[in-house]
DNA sequence: TAGAATTGTGGGTAGCTGTGGGTAATTTTC
DNA sequence: GAAAATTACCCACAGCTACCCACAATTCTA
């Protein structure tokens, strides 16, 4: 195996089961490095949906946030913010997690789910809700992306 | 185990008993260390809240306080309310710690109540008070929220 | 190309979890 | 020292979750 470990590209079309559970893409669950023990860190997204960490990387945020004084007003809220929605969750056999109510809530996931590798993390989305992001993100200003790009070699 | 202990996250309502009883939900009795046998220390939080630490987390905390000036005022109010008020509280066969009501009374605790893990200790909240607190904080300064979600948040 | 293995999806069930209440032991009060 | 109040410990139970199995569809392999 030359890719590298805890990197995932690609889209995938899912569904979403009764129960709230959703399979993650086996060449996914194939890149993650052994420490992670089947878990992975599912979370509210910035935009509509749901992120999905290998355990160790989020366990990199975890001791940063740890390393936050508790005494300044700022870094609580902060911490309660990125915290709050985090649920850590193992695959089943069938290599699928379970989503809370809430998480499904926020990302207004129905049946069909959109799974997306969005390099160290994975995003889960309602396939309407990203078509209409994606429509909203072509009127933001462009040269925002070209700085972007300058900074990260495509 | 790759999976940290005496670390918390995530977001769960549950219901404080007639006898001051709260339930600290599974998965975070599951992740404290055998050390701590089966106890937490109680105390007042810094905001409108209760927290609750792994007595093994709280007794690095109450070494670290003797090394804190005591010069500081916010330091002795630290001092003041965080370990002046602590408890350490064993939870029952069920999972349930009890409250003081002194405790109940500084929360505003009523019935139901919101427990959030924040990484190295866990809140418990009055809902309403929560939302009131989200919204004080959406007022505080931005940049300082920004600065520290560039730093932490990949 | 045919068989074998893997993958995605659905559903059943044993055991655990959260919650309420009861009773014996201990402490407090007069 | 006895009665009252409080506390600590135990039991019960409904609802839910984690885990298991099943199976069709797809991919891999020889």
């Amino acid at each position: 195996m030359t890719i590298s470990k805890n990197t995932f590209t690609g889209e995938y079309s899912y569904s979403l089961d009764a129960k709230g559970r959703i399979n993650i893409p086996a060449k996914f669950r194939q890149s993650l490095s052994k420490n992670n023990d089947n878990t992975f860190v599912v979370t509210r997204g910035l935009d509509t949906c749901i992120w999905v960490y290998p355990i160790i990387i989020w366990q990199k945020i975890e001791t940063e946030l740890k390393n936050l004084s508790a005494l300044s007003a700022i870094n609580r809220s902060f911490i309660r913010n990125a915290v709050r929605y985090a649920t850590i969750t193992p695959y089943d056999k069938q290599g699928r997690i379970l989503l809370a109510p809430s998480l499904i809530q926020y990302a207004k996931l129905e049946k069909e789910a959109i799974i997306i590798g969005m390099v160290n993390k994975i995003e889960i989305w309602n396939p309407k809700t990203l078509y209409e992001t994606d429509k909203q993100n072509l009127k933001l200003d462009p040269s925002t992306f070209e700085d972007l790009a300058e900074k990260i070699i495509l």
